[in-house]
DNA sequence: AAGCCTTATCGTATATTTGCGATATAAGAT
DNA sequence: ATCTTATATCGCAAATATACGATAAGGCTT
């Protein structure tokens, strides 16, 4: 008894939904936000602005960088993240040339 | 003990996380996909096109009309389902507002 | 009315996610 | 060498998600 079917379905489909699954929780995109707005590596500071303990953060950062949405390099004793935007333009690019395209001619039915 | 803390974070992290999480699995990206392609109502059909029991797909479709992805429409013995296109849009535009307009001036530094 | 077809829902098992505190690690400061 | 500070990891508990088969519900067809 298979639990998890995610492997039957095409690499962009199991992409988009990982990229989706990464930015799927708002502590998420909060970290993510705040690395965008900061134009910089963020050493520390996001643990302050987040209403988690350290620990959770922690694991929010290790997520969203295993899911390679930031990079993170470590700094002496801190380390420094920044969004990889590479990973956001593919998953632009992905995303629309699935659903974007349709828009206007699609007419809503239901 | 809150084992939830997502009402902590903003009304638009929340909403882009919940869209995130409606297309944060393969199959969903799918049942989307094909919705897209056919450019109109879908009655049935989806199910043949998934490597997925009935039941689950069902509980995907209506996992996607909750999120507000969908519409549907009872149609006799069948249900129809279309794109709510409005809500791709919504989707993108808080995502570029978050993150897209950064990305010229982001200089990666990690 | 009885049977059929399509879709939704229920019940249930397993896997994953989320969160925290406690602890480990690693570098700089004293 | 020890202490402090910042971050990562471990171990656990609770909540959610995923999947399926079984069953219900709602209209056609005969």
């Amino acid at each position: 008894m298979a639990f998890h079917k995610k492997e039957e379905f095409s690499a962009k489909e199991q992409s988009l939904a990982a990229f989706a699954k990464a930015i799927s929780h708002p502590a998420r995109i909060a970290i993510l936000n705040v690395l965008a707005k900061k134009n910089e590596c963020i050493c520390g500071e996001i643990v302050d602005v987040l209403p988690l303990a350290q620990s959770t953060v922690s694991q929010h950062l290790k997520e969203l960088k295993m899911a390679g949405l930031i990079d993170g390099t470590v700094d002496g004793p801190r380390s420094c993240y920044c969004i990889n935007w590479k990973a956001f333009e593919k998953f632009n690019s992905d995303f629309n040339s699935l659903f974007e395209k349709l828009k206007e001619v699609n007419a809503k039915c239901c």
